[in-house]
DNA sequence: CGTCGCGTTGAACGCTCTCAACGTTTGTGG
DNA sequence: CCACAAACGTTGAGAGCGTTCAACGCGACG
């Protein structure tokens, strides 16, 4: 399955160009703040949203350190957010598409704490925080749809200390593909069939492990027939055998038992 | 040091007795959603806190799968959050103590995605959401306060996927060990003597490492005289050491170099 | 053609886990 | 008050998994 909406080039605008995005127009908007609203509250968050924002590849939206004062949703491309340790290992924190919401967990300390990076060139919408914070205590359904993300935010940090804690490699891996599916197909994508937009030393540093390990373990999917990869086109094969191995193989074990 | 307020005994309140908490009288307010409110706003706050809830040791506060209707601050006591996977293994999410929010990652599915269970007698305020949701709208302060706490959830979640990552087992301990300090720190307990209210295998599903792994290596810290620990007495004796740990020792290495 | 970044593969090491035994503390019922 | 059991914590020995160190292949790019 192709796109639903083929992403539009927009190479008439600058980067950083103040031109007003539209939700009403955003191909995710279902999968983002306006997510519920009505036509004019939709229009009205439209407003406040200052400008989109080109972020070329390797390009940070935001680091560690910067002054915290608006939220970004992604509007094409990719982003991984990452924090880097005293030994440079990075530690990324998630990887972030089209309708993610990037820069929640600055809120509370006013600044930065981890970077932003674009995997791609990319895209974002820049919500100036003052204005939502102004704009939600008029518009009940923008109120809870903003709780909602930030709630998904934190429940999807605890999914990852979920297999950083307890599970083997290849589980953490499959796990991986499968998240990476799921939400593109959530985004009208196909789930069986994308590109891995990031290196395999992310994938590392998302997952816990070193690149040889990731490299090992997707040499092991390949073989068992799971996947076919090559570079960093990706074909899912056997979706159910990744299920089984993300499950640790407990769920043959129950099935026998 | 010793605590600023002496815990009330409550022993007059029933387990879920209708009383209203009062947030003013709360020695742990300034660490909670009051914090920064004007005296009637918080009175507003107090209102709407249908009632304190006991919860006694080992006892669930709310389980996986509970519909989300409230959320609950930590009145005194301590909490851990948990997930449990196939294997029966707990991934412990975090430990929680008086002036903690719980349940907040509940509010984008509408249903609890981890267990908060009591670690020792303790008692919480219950805080409807939906009624929490009416009032941050006619509080800007109220509303502002409520998104640092969250955003601070997240923030915090980043940083314990930062250990889980990279860091040996001695660091995790440390770590652990030095984030506690400084919390009780913050709620005016003495910060180099306290009780581990967690047992060793709570702290392994926190920090991602078995108990014998855990019993190992506060058997280190022991040992080399950065801590005096008896059964669940802790005392810290040398804090730099610990924070060189902390840091993988690349404090030593770096200041040498 | 040479370099650089990225990815893969091999071999050996080492940290943590696993399995096992034992000591200690706590709680319970006689 | 004691006996006993159960939960908790510690310690030891060995194995396994992922890391570390190293070499090599490949494609992009100048």
């Amino acid at each position: 399955m192709s796109p639903v909406i083929p992403i539009t080039p927009a190479s008439a605008t600058n980067n950083c160009a103040p031109v007003a995005a539209k939700c009403s127009l955003c191909s995710f908007n279902r999968l983002c703040l306006p997510q519920g609203l009505a036509e004019d509250d939709v229009a009205r968050l439209d407003q406040i949203i200052s400008r989109r924002r080109r972020v070329s590849r390797d390009e940070a939206l935001y680091q560690t350190g910067d002054s915290f004062h608006s939220l970004y949703a992604v509007r094409f491309g990719h982003f991984k957010t990452l924090q880097v340790n005293q030994r440079g290992e990075q530690t990324i924190g998630g990887f972030h598409m089209a309708g993610d919401l990037l820069g929640m967990e600055a809120i509370g300390a006013g600044q930065h704490s981890c970077n932003a990076v674009a995997l791609e060139d990319s895209e974002v919408c820049e919500i100036p925080f003052s204005r939502l914070q102004e704009l939600v205590m008029q518009i009940p359904g923008l109120l809870q749809q903003f709780h909602r993300t930030m709630s998904r935010e934190i429940q999807r940090e605890q999914s990852v200390m979920l297999f950083l804690s307890h599970m083997r490699a290849e589980q953490r891996l499959a796990l991986f593909l499968l998240n990476l599916a799921g939400r593109y197909a959530q985004r009208g994508y196909s789930s069986t069939s994308f590109q891995l937009r990031m290196s395999r030393e992310d994938i590392g540093g998302y997952l816990g492990l070193t690149v040889e390990s990731v490299s090992r373990q997707l040499a092991r999917l390949r073989q068992d027939g799971s996947i076919v990869l090559q570079n960093r086109d990706l074909r899912i094969l056997d979706r159910s055998k990744l299920e089984a191995l993300s499950s640790g193989g407990m769920a043959q074990e129950l099935a026998v038992a």
